[in-house]
DNA sequence: CGACGGGCAGAGAGCGCTCTCAGGCGACCG
DNA sequence: CGGTCGCCTGAGAGCGCTCTCTGCCCGTCG
């Protein structure tokens, strides 16, 4: 395992202890420690030595009462209401984001918003220079978030467009999201491919952008796709099956479903199954997302739109980084960078 | 909103700055910022109105410079393969956490390992002070967790009962956990209370203690409960089907069944709808945990044993702010407060 | 009326680190 | 062989805060 010496009980060495011990200054010593550049190489060495034996470990606040860097990032979760961590969507991003604030040697401070009240707090907190930026996710379309970021004066990138106006203008928060409106397209010219001619759309919640880009997609391509055809959702498994039903009421007659997210493709098939339409021979049906735990586990297996969810967590991590880079190279000229819009991919699989 | 002024951009004024604005010196600011014990009240007031001004907020990394506390804990996430954060019970223990170290103001720093090779860089992080504590979920018996946190020296509490040895024996890291075995002799009792006389367990993974208290809260009732009527499970649904279909292969006269979850019993009840027997007429059926979204939606609503997930997850937080006071008081007499082990409920439905 | 004690404010010394600046020494060039 | 330049190293000044210690002022008691 580590082998890290048992330190000292009671009392960590400080860089005076390890200088003391190599023989060298204070200054060396931090040399050493941040890099070593400008240090010959036989008093690298060392000081290295020194700082084994002693095990020696920065200490993190004296460091940051300096540099003014903290190297952690907050990680903003505002709870609509319910289902908030238990959403695979969720893990995947926030493994993203941990995985690449570890390769940063940044950390991770989660901030959980409890309900509409605690934002003040939030906002206390980010703007008292505890964290070097923060991360959220832009949920719903009347989340108070981004005001609350901005006002901070926190750098911040955001997890899916925000809905606010202005949000795009690029003079506001980056954010990081996947090409809803493009992988819908391709998800309905997939369906068309295949022949079919009265294709549905299950939406999303109107409050959230990706369902909105998702829409647009849709009727992209089906410039001419009467009303009925798409019924409208919440993201949950029974409100697709809810939609599903809707639909085949009004429209006996459709050969093809596409659905915003694989949970309500997956109520929708039980219930297209449940009415004894086979997929995808009666009703060919696609997903979004890719959420392969639910997306191999169906009968058939869904194909379905997949965003790549980690990696749009990890480039969150990255975005942050440069915008937090810039700013130290000239504080208040902060160009921001742009966002950035992940690509999607069509995985085929049996329903469609 | 927040009434916080707009701070200078740039500069965050410092305790200094408002020591001059209030007329008063340095400590004095310090001395009210603190709670202002011992502070005459019209300079109390004087100072706050600078405070207020100013828009002032202290600066972390000084303060913890000096106080060695730094107001942070942090949540260990050790994933041993898959289902983490998506699993609710974690998600509402987490939430427990958050709440209450919010209430200590306190910040959680999460740590969410990635693999076995990466437990050296926790511990490392641990023992470079950077968090006043630890908090960890015992998820396996051969977890390293336990001997990296006690080789960081740094303050610790489980949630679960950990499975290496000695670890109850109070000189350890105190954990909290549920009633496992009161609970599952309750659920046990209840059954039998209906007059059913061939009681089935479907177990959980023997590398984890809550399963293993499970089953000995089942022996304990059924004394010579043949080895026929256990099944193993991991607690995921589908296991729980498939344990099941065996005790079923095995014993077809079995009248009712104990799960050591709510997973496992949804996946047991499927597979007993599909071989035609009733719930609860046939086969009377209790779960464990009371994980509303799945005990709720099942048909009939599962009848389980409850644990208050969420209040085990602020227990650990209090536990472990105990632990840390003590450490305060005298140094390295840390005698470690008990472990907590908190009640179970057993929630009636219509399966039992 | 004087001495003493308690309560409250201020001065100052760090906490452990970084970073600038000055100084020293060797190397290279004239 | 001497001067100068450049590369390293060390000294020292803070970063913003807490906390002890000293000292002042007022009230109280003898």
């Amino acid at each position: 395992m580590s082998t890290m010496p048992e330190p000292a009980p009671g009392s960590r060495p400080t860089l005076e202890a390890v200088a003391a011990r190599a023989g060298v200054s204070r200054a060396t010593v931090s040399r050493v420690v941040n890099g070593g550049a400008g240090v010959r190489q036989a008093l690298v060495d060392k000081v290295r030595r020194a700082v084994e034996e002693l095990g020696y470990v920065p200490n993190h606040a004296a460091r940051t009462l300096v540099t003014r860097r903290n190297g952690a990032v907050a990680v903003i979760i505002a709870e609509p209401e319910f289902r908030v961590f238990s959403d695979p969507f969720f893990e995947q991003q926030v493994r993203g984001i941990s995985r690449e604030l570890t390769a940063h040697d940044s950390q991770l401070v989660l901030l959980w918003v409890e309900g509409p009240g605690d934002y003040d707090r939030i906002g206390r907190y980010l703007g008292g220079g505890h964290v070097d930026g923060a991360l959220a996710f832009s949920v719903h379309n009347d989340d108070e978030l981004p005001s609350i970021i901005r006002r901070a004066q926190v750098p911040a990138v955001f997890g899916g467009r925000p809905g606010w106006p202005g949000a795009t203008a690029g003079l506001a928060v980056p954010y990081v999201d996947c090409d809803n409106r493009g992988g819908a397209r391709e998800a309905v010219r997939h369906l068309l491919s295949l022949g079919r001619e009265r294709v549905a759309h299950i939406a999303g919640p109107h409050d959230q952008t990706s369902a909105m880009d998702r829409i647009d997609g849709y009727r992209d391509v089906l410039l001419d796709a009467g009303p009925g055809l798409i019924a409208q959702g919440d993201f949950t498994e029974e409100s697709g099956a809810r939609a599903m039903a809707e639909l085949l009421e009004r429209r006996p007659d459709l050969d093809a479903v596409f659905a915003a997210n694989d949970l309500m493709a997956s109520g929708a098939l039980r219930v297209l199954r449940e009415r004894g339409l086979r997929v995808p021979e009666d009703v060919a049906l696609v997903g979004f997302d890719d959420m392969t735990s639910i997306a191999e586990a169906t009968d058939p297996p869904l194909t379905t739109v997949r965003q790549d969810i980690e990696g749009m967590g990890r480039l969150m991590v990255r975005l942050l980084t440069r915008v937090l880079n810039a700013q130290e190279a000239e504080p208040g000229a902060g160009s921001a960078p742009g966002s950035v819009i992940t690509p999607t991919e069509l995985v085929r699989r049996a329903s469609a």
